[in-house]
DNA sequence: GTCTATACGAGGATAGAC
DNA sequence: GTCTATCCTCGTATAGAC
């Protein structure tokens, strides 16, 4: 199957570039899709003919590229903690932890806002099984988790952040500001722009309603 | 249908109290046990076979008691807004606004971590529409939005909270707290009793993770 | 590797006896 | 108003032609 999405390895160069080149293009088509539609409805209500169909392509194509739609879904999960990651890596060298954190907050809301965050988090979903099975994700997460990890351990002993709050607290309080109904319910408001509501999380996360 | 579940009114006290005790008796045992469900998996994955399975009664005599299982997670969620606001009530009249308002915080993660938080926000789901159309349900809304708006106007006019932050934004944010993944992954962590998973999350609620 | 057509199971809702 | 048995729709997945 086309799942790993591997590029031709270095043996047989280009041999057949064009046609894989097409599967790949073919496939991010798909995973965009997927995105949007993982950030409008999440997996439990988004279906693979709603994916066809957004993609123009008939179902059972689909199922040529992806073996299932959990395998789908986690392809698409794969490729947004990839983009993560390269938006942690690419942050200014000089920045703080703390605003290295607050940087990756913000990504994650304004994602989110824009409506290409799959919902990262969300226990009670049939994918969260799947999701430990798919190594590609996994080893993204766990890079993730290190990085972050890493930023945090450094904001609490510069005294950026509390050095008595948990840093596994403080983790998956990050990590839950992607899928934070909040930024939804502001946005149904109408009566901030993304941009103001994506500050406003990210002030509330660090600094809470008092600071 | 017995869906609005009133007492017998003053006309005919007592008539059939005891075939009306019996049934509001029944009503409340389904609607725990749809609390439950509703917390473990949300409103999408609950199936009436479980409800029934789980109450130990037929399918079939749910839908005596409630048209659809529309009508019966909004049913929950009223009860659920009703309890709130009897906690609410009760609340030590000399304690200041935001000791209220972390009061109902508390009290919201505290129900959530126990199982009986039937996830009030969570926009993408197929409830939502439903929800605006209980009447019960509604009224309870707009009375909690009320009586938790004042409070936060109270704090913010007493410098409790601060006042250059939208009370509409500290509103969800309250809100939020009630379905916050961060609550289950602490305790799916194991690390931490349900009391300090509440407090450190009405801390973070709060103050952030600076404060 | 794309399509049309279809198998199959799950789940919401109902029929009809008691 | 409780049950058993059933209907019907929707959604995942597959068969098989091109």
């Amino acid at each position: 199957m086309a799942q790993t999405s591997l590029a031709s390895n270095s043996a047989t160069p280009k041999k057949h570039s064009f046609k894989q080149q097409q599967l790949l293009f073919r496939e991010a088509a798909i995973l965009d899709t997927v995105n949007q539609l993982l950030s409008q409805k999440g997996f439990d209500l988004m279906t693979m003919d709603e994916v066809a169909a957004n993609v123009g392509i008939a179902k059972a194509s689909l199922y040529k590229h992806f073996v299932s739609k959990e395998a789908l879904a986690a392809a698409s999960m794969a490729r947004l903690l990839e983009h993560a990651l390269d938006v942690m890596a690419n942050l200014p060298e000089d920045d703080s932890s703390l605003d290295k954190l607050k940087a990756i907050v913000r990504w994650s809301v304004s994602t989110h806002l824009q409506g290409t965050m799959p919902l990262l988090p969300s226990t009670r979903s049939t994918i969260q099984s799947a999701l430990q099975n798919h190594a590609p994700y996994m080893d993204c997460l766990g890079r993730l988790v290190e990085q972050l990890g890493a930023w945090i351990q450094q904001a609490q002993s510069s005294g950026e952040l509390s050095a008595d709050l948990p840093g596994e607290v403080m983790l998956y309080t990050i990590f839950a500001r992607s899928c934070d109904p909040v930024a939804d319910f502001l946005k149904q408001g109408g009566a901030f722009t993304d941009q103001e509501i994506t500050e406003m999380i990210v002030r509330t996360t660090f600094q809470g309603m008092m600071g």
